[in-house]
RNA sequence: GGGCGCGUAGCUCAGGGGGAGAGCGCUUGACUCACAUUCAAGAGGCCGCAGGUUCGACACCUGCCGCGCCCA
């Protein structure tokens, strides 16, 4: 296949699919193993099985594969090893949607065939998500790839509720839980999102028993009373202190409570005094465990009002809100409303208003695990980037409630407890046991539920190596190298791999978690399903190609800050493919035939002639942008590496030192040419290489194309460091090249002088060496401003001119019967008051002793020399401007 | 109520104790032999407000205002 077939717009189709392809058969995803290689790991965090891919797996998965083909191009023993998670609700009512088509239900089928028919689900289209990033490029090991229902990851979650249960860190219990009415299982705590409703506090009186008045209490839910079994008031509130100890008669319902002192009660919110509801209210549960009170469920699991509510008995909760509210007030009970917004729970996954409810679960005692996951990130061991992401960690777990782990679902790990119909002995087994243990009986039922999803994805880090078995890969790649997620999941996931890790490992899963921020829409807003403001990356990808997709995601983030989607940056991202494609199109146009090549045998020619100074300068800025892209993807910063290379790239290869070759490439000698073909070739490369852990696709294709040793450039060597070639000196004369070929564009621009024009061009400089430089060098202001140049000293005659003062060469361009005098004065004029402004400012710094004294004197140096070039600026333009006023 | 983040060009955002940057958009010119998904030139900003630290603050500190997120 030869250069010459390259189109002259990029067309990542042609590309993509066929190069992974090849990649994944070919092996490459996955580790190579060596001698003296290090082991580098990742695990990718599970999408759902049910999911597709959105912009937030986008950004997430291609964060993971930019370090991932960085350090495996470093020669690190990289694994990336993939996998889905099973997502127990999102899944189940997907099948049961499915199902209803049908119009079955899942008690049609029952347990088992449901079960079956989630399998089948999962068979024929849980594959979707993880084509998907394959399309994105994902170089992940899919020989590994793994499910958190696999055997390998059932095995280990039954080996961990059972170790848990034997040291009673796993209890059965009555408790608080977050219930979800529509989806009809409890929620753990992070399931529920506090949405800011607007809302009521009712003020109910409360008659005391014996008739000597009220107490009034404030409540949102007032349904929620006819469960009450006492009213709370602050034991310092003066206002209440003789009722503590006395009863009140609770309306509607003519049960004698008590009231209570307990220090809980806020005396500044609402009314001071609080209705205790244990079953409905974590906080009143509490409360009620404390001073003994019982505790009264008054709505039941579809949140509907129970037996206990007496007369309102079947209401929904809302209705019965409203039917107690009217009887409070025909009661003359209902002392004032208010308007408040405050936060109500919802559910995270459907919205709907979560109900606390007293029920019968399984939990996990947390405070011995979260200890230790506190002090692994206290203490160092893990790390997180950005370092504040830390804080919200360590809070939440130094904060963390039991986990309620008991799910109402059929699909999911079942919990592995039995107990027998006999003596109810509570029987935890790893696997199902014949007949009871205490009593002998084989009459033994198992836990109808499973757990929550979140407990088994809290193993990935060492269930997807091979745990509970002592495979290899656990010993080489664990713990991982590092975690990479968003930022919302820190509670639900990162922290529960902590302190599992450390638990059954006895060591972290991961040596830095890596948070990065959310992909917002281009109004800023969270992108969901429910806004339908989402933008699907596979469209995206088929428009622009997933390197553009990738490209954009990865420039637009910034250390653990939101990102916002616009198509205008994807475009820029696309631009810039095309930009790269175009280079080197031009690089491959401009090789010898026996340069160019796509085998391993292609072996570079060396320089024949020496180095230009365009040479030696792109060079320089490559070496500087190699040190920053790699010093930005070792900082966690990919976004900065990103941009290094648009703008090595762009602003200095394409634009500089592309347009300085063309003259030894078109007119060279044969030495000149081989010499600007191998850097071109050389440079273009190394940069291809920089840039294919960002944009992996038209990186191959490119570099497959050009002269290269090795099968791919996912193998290819990260190009070192090499501080020799930084050259100050060639950096500072093309400084000058540009600085005086820019000012030219600016005068021909100003003067109207048609590009196609030839223009003369005087520099007079002062200073010997620059005045050397620039004479060595004029052809290249003379091809990239298309003027004839002259470098001298000083300047017998002043010409009619437009003239410029850039670091220290005063330019004319010579335009007799051209100019525009009064327009040239005007202009000159407008310029010599900026420098004067500058002078000033300078002056004034180098005016003040304290600055002489206290700032450090290579900054002193640096005004002092600004002051001599502004000087001669202003000199120059007051004299050239004294000229044309003077001819005027 | 507590915590965190963000206010820089018309828009989206970088930056960092010592001469305000990019992309997009806008204006002007050019289909110049890699690229019009391009090239060249240009306009445009009390860097949210007020104090403080400092020789020097857009940057560091404090307070305030506005926006967003998380937790209670």
């Amino acid at each position: 296949m030869g250069h010459k077939s390259l189109s002259p717009v990029y067309n990542p189709h042609h590309v993509e699919e066929r190069r992974y392809r090849h990649w994944e058969e070919e092996g490459y995803f996955r580790p190579a193993p060596g001698a003296g290689r290090e082991p580098y790991s990742i695990v990718m965090p599970p999408p759902n099985v049910t999911g597709e891919l959105h912009m937030g797996h986008a950004l997430n998965n291609t964060l993971q594969d930019v370090l991932t083909r960085w350090r495996r191009m470093q020669g690190f023993e990289t694994l990336w090893l993939p996998g889905t998670d099973h997502a127990g609700i999102a899944t189940q009512v997907r099948v049961e949607a499915q199902l209803a088509q049908e119009g079955l239900t899942k008690y049609d089928l029952g347990r088992e065939k449901f079960l079956e028919r989630v399998w089948d689900w999962k068979a024929n289209c849980g594959h979707r998500i993880t084509t998907q990033l394959r399309r994105l490029g994902a170089s992940c090991d899919w020989s590994r790839e793994r499910f958190t229902m696999d055997e390998g990851c059932s095995e280990a979650v039954r080996e961990v509720f059972l170790q848990l249960y034997e040291e009673g860190l796993i209890y059965r219990d009555h408790y608080i839980v977050n219930w979800c009415p529509r989806c009809a299982t409890t929620i753990s705590d992070i399931e529920v999102e506090h949405l800011d409703t607007p809302s009521h506090l009712y003020h109910v009186r409360y008659p005391l028993a014996d008739g000597s008045g009220c107490v009034t209490v404030a409540t949102t839910r007032p349904e929620t009373m006819l469960g009450d079994t006492a009213v709370a008031v602050h034991p310092d509130d003066e206002r209440y202190r003789h009722l503590a100890g006395r009863t009140v008669v609770l309306p509607l319902v003519g049960r004698e409570i008590p009231v209570i002192a307990d220090r809980y009660v806020d005396p500044a919110f609402g009314t001071g005094a609080l209705k205790i509801t244990p079953a409905h209210d974590p906080n009143d549960f509490e409360i009620g465990k404390q001073h003994g009170l019982p505790q009264v469920q008054v709505i039941d699991a579809a949140g509907r009002m129970s037996a206990q509510a007496g007369p309102y008995a079947g209401l929904d909760r809302m209705e019965c809100r409203r039917r107690v509210l009217k009887e409070l007030e025909r009661q003359d009970l209902l002392a004032r409303v208010e308007d408040l917004d405050h936060a109500v729970g919802h559910c995270y996954r459907c919205q709907t208003m979560v109900e606390p409810m007293l029920s019968l679960q399984w939990f996990v005692h947390m405070q011995p695990l979260a200890a230790p996951a506190v002090a692994a990130v206290r203490g160092g061991r893990v790390r997180f980037v950005p370092k504040r992401f830390a804080k919200i960690y360590i809070n939440w777990l130094e904060n963390v409630r039991d986990w309620c782990i008991s799910r109402q679902l059929w699909w999911g790990h079942r919990i592995p407890v039995w107990y027998c119909r006999e003596c109810q002995e509570v029987i935890a087994a790893r696997t199902e046991p014949a007949a009871c243990s205490r009593c002998g009986h084989a009459a033994l039922e198992q836990d109808p539920d499973v757990l929550d999803t979140w407990f088994s994805s809290a193993l990935w880090p060492f269930s997807t190596l091979g745990w509970p078995e002592p495979t290899a890969d656990l010993a080489r790649y664990y713990p991982t190298s590092v975690l990479v997620t968003a930022r919302d999941i820190i509670f639900f996931w990162v922290a529960r791999m902590m302190f599992s890790g450390l638990k059954f490992m006895d060591e972290k899963p991961f040596h830095d978690v890596f948070i990065h921020g959310l992909v917002l829409d281009a109004l800023g807003r969270k992108m969901s399903k429910s806004l339908g403001n989402g933008v699907d990356p596979i469209e995206v990808i088929e428009k622009y190609g997933a390197d553009s997709l990738r490209f954009m995601l990865v420039t637009g983030h910034t250390a653990g800050n939101d990102l916002r989607f616009h198509f205008e940056k994807l475009e820029g991202a696309r631009n810039f493919a095309n930009k790269l494609w175009n280079a080197s199109r031009f690089v491959l146009m401009n090789l010898d035939a026996r340069q160019a090549g796509n085998g391993p045998r292609a072996k570079p020619v060396p320089a024949a002639a020496p180095l230009e100074l365009a040479d030696r300068w792109v060079q320089s800025r490559f070496a500087r942008t190699r040190d920053r892209v790699t010093g930005g993807l070792a900082a966690y910063d990919p976004g900065e590496a990103g941009r290094a290379l648009y703008e090595f790239i762009w602003d200095e290869f394409c634009d500089w030192h592309i347009e300085l070759v063309k003259r030894r490439l078109y007119q060279g000698t044969d030495a000149e040419r081989a010499a600007a073909q191998d850097v071109l070739v050389r440079i273009l490369r190394s940069t291809l290489e920089l840039l294919h852990p960002f944009m992996p696709f038209i990186t191959e294709e490119l570099w497959q194309h050009l002269p290269h040793e090795g099968e791919t450039i996912m193998r290819a060597a990260w190009p070192a460091a090499v501080p020799a070639l930084v050259d100050p000196d060639a950096e500072r004369d093309m400084g000058f090249i540009i600085e005086a070929t820019r000012a030219v564009r600016h005068l021909r621009s100003e003067m109207n002088v048609p590009p196609s024009a030839l223009a003369q061009v005087v520099l007079v400089v002062l200073d010997g060496s620059v005045r050397a430089v620039l004479n060595r060098w004029r052809e290249y202001i003379e091809n990239l401003a298309n003027v004839r140049v002259e470098v001298v000293e000083t300047l017998g005659t002043k010409p009619e001119a437009a003239h410029a003062v850039v670091r220290g060469m005063e330019i004319y361009v010579p335009l007799t019967g051209l100019i525009d005098i009064e327009r040239e004065a005007g202009r000159l004029a407008r310029e010599l008051q900026q420098v004067e402004t500058d002078f000033a400012r300078v002056e004034g710094k180098l005016g003040n002793p304290a600055f002489l004294e206290k700032a450090p004197p290579e900054v002193v140096e640096k005004e002092r020399a600004k002051r001599t070039e502004l000087a001669e600026k202003r000199a120059a333009l007051a004299s050239r401007l004294a000229l044309l006023e003077g001819n005027s």
